[in-house]
DNA sequence: ACAAAATGATAGTAATACTATTATATTTGC
DNA sequence: GCAAATATAATAGTATTACTATCATTTTGT
């Protein structure tokens, strides 16, 4: 897919970062390396000064490019909601029927991320297990309404537009497209997440994909 | 619903608090008033010191309570699922129809929490709210595994299950009675929280419920 | 070559998340 | 009713976190 849009750039909101990490060797230094510490400690336990030990630069520095860790959170998830969003409408664009529109979406954003490669400095493999792992943390907050205000939240809620539209289309009488738009989305994280920490929960897991699961679900609410 | 079992105890693993806060009157206004203290502040700024100053009480006694806000919180929402797992089990036990104990069973578990006050240390309307916003983050960290092996979500897991057998009574050929039983749960947290910071993401609010929707979700998904 | 911008080094602060110790209440068992 | 046991309170102390501020050094663009 990266060789078709090799300038392709992901329109994160400016207010996450202070500095762009795009227009420096530090700053994407700081996201791609940051994806690998967070998978590997843990939101948590993730702070910038282990990250600064990690990448040889220092704490300081960090922060010219992001105001806080949860900001920096916010920046990842939403780039990869971008990148999520990109391939759904690159890849359902030409489809003509709802349906089949409806299906290759439900693939896309229910699948366990492959390589892709598209933007080098960012693992999108390990960004997916963040998100699985995270998303949630970032915006089960106090600060949740004025941060949704400023935009933090824009691309995931357009994403969660995008399929509500897509169900509509499949069938205009469903009286809930926006509630399992937004239950396909986060369900199909939790999924990921019963399949890895709580096998006996789901049926998902080696033999059936949530993939699968979701499809069946929405074909039977649709139908 | 407290008249019938006043002396009713939600067993909660004894592995999640160092002294059991029943078993005490210090013991249960920490759990009350810390109810409150979570919903006010959020659990990222709830601190053990902030309870103690509200309560009057020393920093250094609650911890001979519970051994940190992370276990204290795995403690309240267990207790919230064996508390709704009790009301499941009561209200649906007499119930001869597969169909009408599973939609009464959504319901119990969609619906907001209305006064209840069978545990009168236990603001349950409050406790429900904190279920809705902190929940994901007990199980979202690096410790899951183990603290899974505790059984410190034994009374959520089983939970599910009980879900799950519901939905095998109502069609024993449906493939993802556990998957459902998930997403239900699960699902219901999101919608009530979305409805109430990104309403415009789905149905449920003023004039639809949360449980309208997965009421008819799940009678699509089954019939 | 020089100024401007970016980064690094160091230091400092208030708060967090505890642990340890000792003192004072309170309860209970006889 | 009193001593012993238990519970709670008070105080102090530690390492870490999540920053901010200042100044030095390196890199860069023209």
């Amino acid at each position: 897919m990266h060789r078709l849009f090799p300038s392709l750039r992901i329109d994160v909101n400016s207010g996450l970062y202070v500095k762009d990490p795009e227009s420096s060797d530090l700053g994407k230094r700081i996201v791609s390396e940051g994806i690998l510490l967070i998978h590997e400690l843990g939101f948590e336990s993730f702070t910038f000064k282990k990250l600064g030990l990690k990448i040889g630069s220092n704490e300081s520095s960090l922060y010219r490019y992001f105001e806080n860790k949860h900001k920096f959170l916010l920046y990842l998830t939403s780039w990869y909601w971008g990148w999520m969003e990109y391939k759904l409408v690159f890849t359902t664009h030409s489809l003509p029927d709802p349906m089949e529109k409806l299906s290759t979406a439900i693939q896309i954003l229910t699948a366990t991320t492959e390589e892709d490669g598209a933007f080098t400095h960012v693992n999108e493999v390990v960004l997916n297990k963040i998100v699985i792992n995270e998303f949630s943390k970032s915006y089960l907050t106090k600060e949740v309404d004025e941060e949704n205000r400023n935009g933090y939240f824009v691309i995931y809620k357009r994403l969660v537009s995008r399929i509500s539209e897509m169900i509509q289309q499949v069938n205009p009488d469903y009286q809930y497209p926006g509630a399992l738009a937004s239950t396909l989305l986060e369900g199909a994280l939790h999924q990921h997440y019963l399949k890895e920490h709580f096998p006996q929960l789901t049926e998902c897991g080696s033999s059936t994909s949530p993939a699968e699961y979701f499809l069946d679900l929405i074909q039977r609410s649709l139908s």
